[in-house]
This record gives C-alpha cells, sequence and structure tokens, in this order.
DNA sequence: GCCGTTTTCGGCCCGACTGTTTTCAGTCG
C-alpha cells in the first residue's frame, strides 16, 4: 500500500493516543500530536521525500526519532512502536477519547477495570450502571457518558460553516440587545471562518458577567445547559449545536478575543514568543510579573510580542507568525474583488433559472461577467448537454449578450472528465467556447496513482481551462477523492490552466491548503459560485471566506480580473489551433 | 520527542468548570 502524509499523520495520532492512555510522558505525546499535524499539512508527500533521499527533518516537529519512524512507516507501511503499544491497548479504546467527558486517565480505568473497548460497550456499561462505581465516576457522570456517547453514535459532530453563521447570527444580536452586554463577538473556528465548525465560541463583555451567562442559558433555542459559572456557559442549541460563551471585563477584550479565536496552535505559539519576552499571555491580557501591559486590543497583544494584527482566517501555525514578523502578511481578497463568477448552472441541465434570469441576477450583484457552464451529456439524471444542445445554447447566449447590458455571459461547459480522463463532449464543439470546465463525477474512488493520471490527462486536453471542486469532496458526505494535488497543481503551472475553489458551503473546494499550493507554485485559482439557482450566486461569499484562509490575495484570484484581461487568460488555455477539427463536425 | 541569537539539556501555554474530592484531579478549550 502506497503510504500517504495522511497516514503517517494517522499514526502518530494513534500512537499520541495510546501513549496518553497508558500514562505516558505528556511532552512525548504532544511532540506526536504536533508531528501528525505538521506531516498532514505538509505540501510534500513524504514517500516522495523519502524516495528522493530529501530531508525529513525539514518538516518542522519532526527530529531525528520520527524522522525515522517516517522512513520505517514508508517502507514496512507500519510501526513497531505503534504495534508494541497496541499489544498493551487495543486501539479501538481511542475513539472513547473523543467522547466528550472523557479523557486519558478515565478511558484507561474504563479499559482497565471494565475492559471497556468500544463505544458501544461503553454504552452497555453505562446503561447496566456500572460505570459509576469506579473511582472518580459519579452517577451524574454516568449519566452524561451516557448521553454523550449515544449522541457520538448517531452523528458526526461538525457543522458546515454556513449553517453554524446562520444559526449564529440571531443569538449575537440577541446577546448584544441586553443592557448587560457592551460587547458581543463571535471568536473561534466561526471567527477563522473555517469550512466546519464544532462549536461556537462567544465572546462578551460586561460589567456584571453572571448575569450575561444567566440570560445566555435563557436563550430560546437552547435544549440543554452544558455547563454554567459566572463568568462561562456552554449550552447546545436545537439540532445539537454547541456554544460557548465566555464574559470578560472590557479592559480583557483583546486578550480574550485572540484567546477564544485560536487556533490552539496559534495561541501556543504566541504565548510561546511572549514567554521569551518575559510576558505572560492569558485570556485577561499580556502581563509582565503582575502588571498588565497589553489586552484591551488584539492589536497591542499582538504588539506586545512585536508583531502586527494577524487576520483570523491565517491564525493556525502555518507559518503566519514568521510572516507577521517579516511584514509579510498577505493583503488577503475580499468579495468586493471578484469581478464575474465562472461556474454557473441553468434549467439547460440541473439549474433552477434561465439564461436570462442568471445574467441579471449577477448583474444585481455587481458582477461584470458570468461563465455559464452546465453539465454535459455524461450526467444524464442532471439533462446534461449533448453537442447539438450545447451549440444550440452558444447561439442563445451570442443573441443574449446582444441585448444585455452591464453583463457579459461567457460561454462553457462543465464537461465531465471520463474515467481514462477523456473529456465527454467532441473537441469541435468544445473549440467553440470561451472556456472548458472540467470536473469529475464518477468513479470517485479510484487508486491515486489512477485517478491523478486522469485528471493529468484530461489537463492535457488543448480546450481545458479549469479544474473544477478538484477534490469531489461534498463535506459530512464524500470525501476527497485521492489525488496528488501537487502534481495536479504543478500541471495546472505547466499547462497554463486553472484551479477551482468551488464555493457551495458543502463543497468548499479547493482546501485552505491547496489554495496556499496554488499560491506558492503560481497557478490562479477561480473562486466559483457553482450555482443552480440565481440565489446561490451569493455562495460566492464561502469561497472567499476559503481563500482568504488559503491566503490567497487578489492577485492570486483569476477572476479579480476585469473581462478584458480575463479573456487573453483563458484564451490560452483554448489551444483550438492544436486541434485538427474536421470541416463537417 | 522536539528544540535552541540566553540553552545540545531542560525546558515544553494557561485558566475555568465539574464532580466527587473533603482540597483537587480530570477535562476542556
Amino acid at each position: 500500500m502506497p503510504i500517504h502524509n495522511a497516514d503517517v499523520a494517522e499514526v502518530f495520532n494513534e500512537i499520541a493516543d495510546l501513549l496518553e492512555i497508558q500514562g505516558g510522558n505528556p511532552f512525548r505525546v504532544r511532540a506526536y500530536r504536533n508531528a501528525a499535524r505538521s506531516v498532514g499539512e505538509h505540501a510534500q508527500n513524504v514517500r516522495t521525500m523519502v524516495a528522493q533521499g530529501a530531508d525529513l527533518k525539514a518538516i518542522p516537529a519532526i527530529g531525528d526519532d520520527l524522522a525515522l519512524k517516517i522512513r520505517e512507516i514508508v517502507a514496512t507501511g507500519s510501526c513497531s512502536l505503534l504495534a508494541s503499544l497496541r499489544a498493551q491497548v487495543p486501539s479501538a479504546v481511542t475513539a472513547l477519547l473523543h467522547v466528550p467527558g472523557l479523557g486519558p486517565k478515565r478511558v484507561r480505568r474504563l479499559y482497565e477495570q471494565l475492559h471497556v473497548q468500544s463505544l458501544e460497550e461503553l454504552a452497555q456499561a453505562a446503561a447496566q450502571g456500572r460505570i459509576h462505581t469506579l473511582p472518580g465516576f459519579g452517577a451524574l457522570t454516568e449519566a452524561h457518558i451516557l448521553a454523550n456517547v449515544q449522541m457520538r453514535l448517531d452523528k458526526s459532530r461538525r457543522f458546515l460553516f454556513a449553517q453554524a453563521s446562520e444559526r449564529a447570527q440571531p443569538l449575537l444580536a440577541w446577546l448584544a440587545a441586553s443592557p448587560d452586554v457592551e460587547r458581543v463577538e463571535a471568536a473561534g473556528s466561526l471567527r477563522r471562518l473555517r469550512d466546519t465548525v464544532g462549536d461556537i465560541d462567544i465572546l462578551a463583555t460586561s460589567r456584571n458577567p453572571a448575569a450575561v451567562t444567566r440570560q445566555f442559558a435563557g436563550y430560546e433555542d437552547v435544549t440543554e445547559v452544558l455547563a454554567q459559572g459566572p463568568t462561562r456557559a456552554s449550552v447546545v442549541l436545537r439540532g445539537g449545536l454547541q456554544i460557548d460563551l465566555r464574559v470578560v471585563e472590557p479592559e480583557s477584550f483583546g486578550a480574550a478575543l485572540t484567546y477564544f479565536t485560536g487556533s490552539k496552535a496559534h495561541n501556543v505559539a504566541l504565548r510561546r514568543l511572549g514567554q521569551e519576552r518575559g510576558l505572560k499571555i492569558n485570556e485577561y491580557g499580556v502581563f509582565r510579573a503582575q502588571t498588565r501591559i497589553a489586552g484591551e486590543t488584539e492589536e497591542s497583544v499582538y504588539a506586545s510580542v512585536g508583531l502586527p494584527w494577524i487576520p483570523p482566517e491565517l491564525r493556525e501555525d502555518r507559518g503566519e507568525i514568521e510572516a507577521a514578523r517579516d511584514a509579510a502578511l498577505p493583503a488577503l481578497i475580499a468579495h468586493v474583488d471578484l469581478r464575474g463568477d465562472l461556474h454557473a448552472h441553468t434549467v439547460a441541465s440541473d439549474g433552477h433559472a434561465s439564461l436570462r434570469d442568471m445574467a441579471l441576477a449577477a448583474r444585481e450583484r455587481g458582477l461584470s461577467y458570468l461563465a455559464i457552464t452546465d453539465h454535459s451529456k455524461r450526467l444524464a439524471m442532471a439533462h446534461g448537454l449533448d453537442a447539438a444542445r450545447l451549440a444550440a445554447q452558444i447561439d442563445e447566449i451570442d443573441q443574449l449578450n446582444a441585448q444585455l447590458m452591464g453583463i457579459t455571459l461567457l460561454k462553457g461547459i462543465e464537461v465531465d472528465i471520463l474515467e481514462d480522463g477523456r473529456l465527454d463532449l467532441p473537441d469541435a464543439v468544445l473549440a467553440r467556447l470561451d472556456l472548458v470546465v472540467g470536473a469529475i463525477h464518477s468513479h470517485f474512488d479510484l487508486p491515486r496513482e489512477r485517478q491523478t493520471e486522469r485528471i493529468l490527462r484530461a489537463m492535457d486536453h488543448p480546450c481545458f481551462t479549469l479544474l473544477a471542486h478538484p477534490g469531489g469532496r461534498l463535506i459530512d458526505s464524500r470525501d476527497t477523492c485521492d489525488l496528488d494535488m501537487l502534481r495536479v497543481t504543478r500541471k495546472a503551472r505547466e499547462r497554463g490552466c486553472f484551479l477551482e475553489l468551488d464555493a457551495q458551503p458543502e463543497r468548499l473546494d479547493l482546501t485552505d491548503t491547496a489554495c496556499r499550493m496554488a499560491k506558492d507554485h503560481g497557478v490562479l485559482v477561480s473562486i466559483d459560485s457553482d450555482a443552480h439557482s440565481a440565489a446561490e450566486l451569493d455562495n460566492l461569499r464561502y469561497g472567499v471566506n476559503q481563500a482568504r484562509r488559503g491566503w490567497l490575495e487578489k492577485a492570486d484570484v483569476l477572476n479579480t480580473r476585469s473581462l478584458a484581461r480575463l479573456r487573453p487568460l483563458l484564451a490560452r488555455t483554448m489551444r483550438s489551433s492544436a486541434l485538427e477539427i474536421p470541416e463537417s463536425r
């Protein structure tokens, strides 16, 4: 089995889990977790690095020992340390760590004294009342475990950013209207604009914190109060979304906002910087000995360690602190920078609006061009277009463009990339288009090598402009297909074509790290709505969020170009002169 | 187990809340 970075990360994470359950050195545990994260995010494939004799210690958090273990995993597909740890505690036990309320100490006790090895056995033990007899467990803990393990078994716990945002807005407004609340703001992964959100963190300032947490616990949508103290409370809303509220004094607002925005890795790095300067950074402020020297604003916190303010989207400890230190933070793209949209559908395939309505809706939203890219014939259930219907649509768009003012429709297609990498329509009709958007909609589970070759072959077609939703993922229902994005990105660079960031909330595909890779390789990204209705053109904002997390600036994004500057870039990808098209077709 | 213009050894982020504890361990973010 060829090893990928995610496999190595998985091994390291499992080692960390098992070490933790077995009471290992907590710093050693952390070293494995840091390494797992670092390898998982590393752009270059470790297997390739090993094959090329590259220095694995160039990967952050990898030292002599873990470099050796990576080599072992690449060579043998397994790791002897993991095997010996599993001999002491079965790997299935690590699933228990993900149950809220259970940490390593309790999991160890559950395993050693009750021989609980899975979520199912945990639920059983709780239901039979065997857990509260253990030291350190009580009846309440047992009841919580029972409830939480059920939820864990029922469904995944992350929500789409768009859903979480919709739930958070009314709650934030309701809190803001309270006379006891001075300021209130979302923090956490929601503020960092992550594609999915596990729970929502809200920060408020007040001179009367206890009144605020009390009011919060009484919000109409709350189904359960998990915890409630004078400065902090956690609740669950209808639908299972958890909200954590923290209330601080106004002079601590900036420190607390930094702290609760995270990410955890960013905070750790920030505090370490503080430590080097003899400062203690916590959610109340920045302190030298007992004296607060900063904390009212986020800017003051960053300034205390010699840094400019860092946008929340970048706070993942992926180089943003170094970039801030070097005055090299990106000027992140904004929604208003987008001049057009290069991926949208109409009633001709599976969309819900006509050509004209889509054009008018795009114009209303301030866009100056919109590419019509209906599906191709292979996608029969979406009424995909064959060559004749596409030819008719091309004529229809020409006529419409002659009538419409202030918006230009571009002629395109979202053509299926077939299993062997060929495109689903004849070259002759593709060559008449302004752009060809290629996408896979089948055979998502090909082995990595074949999937990659399939995409690379499609990109080599003389009419190939843009690779749509490259990973093919649907958050929560379909994983990203196994694809070597580094090779795809290099091919895009070599071929002069583009990668799409599909802005549908359940896609958001490219991922943030893939956006960054595109930028690093000089490949332009197109942020597209993939709208199937007029309203879905608004999805662009979610794509912009993701692009910001990927460090993209205005210049890195294809559709920030004016139509006049866009056309030659598209034309370069449509090398129709490379085609020998028979006159009769 | 990683890491280093204070260090190749001795550090490694910090505080709130819960439940079971009778002064604090465990968990969480």
